[in-house]
DNA sequence: ATACATGCAAAGACTTTGCAAATGT
DNA sequence: ACATTTGCAAAGTCTTTGCATGTAT
């Protein structure tokens, strides 16, 4: 697992420092989608000289390795997400978090958009929004 | 059509106004997905004292009176679609266009993934990636 | 007549960039 | 030793806000 960032990076001329090592753990071991100052945020304690600009330059690179993903729920800023198959997003428009689609196989809506059009497709992004479990049990107090 | 704006913003307290109409017309009759500069620019020439904060105004009251709905297609900033139907979207990375992907039937995958999670879904955005026919040419050459 | 809208400029939020000091190889 | 990276501050982009003037009802 940290093989893989610390080989992927290094093949790549990339080096290993503390920071892109603590940044990738934290993320690849999160469910909730952090933007970069939810990172920066969580990182505060351990790395108290972790800048914002190094956890957004991290990404540029890590994203251009492999290691994660760019989200965009229709929010101002974006989500970053370790998990690299592609599945869906439900974003709760109440509390703002932003959860995985488990258990949908999305495979045959994609050949079947990717038939439809002329272009040579890359990848998609699905996303969904409403209101959690959790919000939906505040509101009907 | 252009009735349909004029009650619809009356009707909730808005003032029908030459900059919201024109917005709004503008907005309906292209298939380009713009953002609020894009808007802004064509509207120039007719409306040479448009503002762009007066776009951003509008588009917030269109969204709100169920008129337009906002893109967020993977870049920077939010685009703009007078078609209220759910339909995905596809962005050729290259030169950056935005079209709609037609004669897909969504129905089915997203009754899936209503059941699928325990959210309460009020809505969905699909957005395919890829390399457009013309940039294929292009690049082919 | 009055409340709302416009358009400018300023502010705000998120992200990127430049650069000197620090670090990985 | 050298090239890359960090972290700060400044700049950049997109969007929102405040306010005086203008406009729709």
């Amino acid at each position: 697992m940290e093989v893989c960032i610390t080989s992927l990076l290094r093949d790549k001329g990339f080096k290993v420092t503390p920071q892109r090592l603590a940044i990738y753990n934290m993320l690849s071991s999160t469910k909730s989608h952090p933007n970069a100052e939810m990172i920066f945020n969580e990182l505060q304690a351990m790395y108290p000289t972790m800048s914002l600009a190094t956890v957004y330059k991290t990404m540029e690179i890590l994203k251009e390795i492999g290691l994660v993903q760019v989200l965009n729920a229709g929010e101002d800023s974006f989500r970053y997400d370790a998990v690299m198959t592609n599945h869906p997003h439900v974003r709760c428009t109440e509390c703002g978090k932003v959860e995985d689609v488990y258990d949908i196989n999305i495979d045959a809506f994609v050949s079947e958009v990717s038939q439809g059009t002329k272009y040579q497709i890359m990848g998609q992004q699905f996303y969904f929004h409403g209101i959690c479990p959790t919000c939906q049990r505040k509101n009907s107090n």
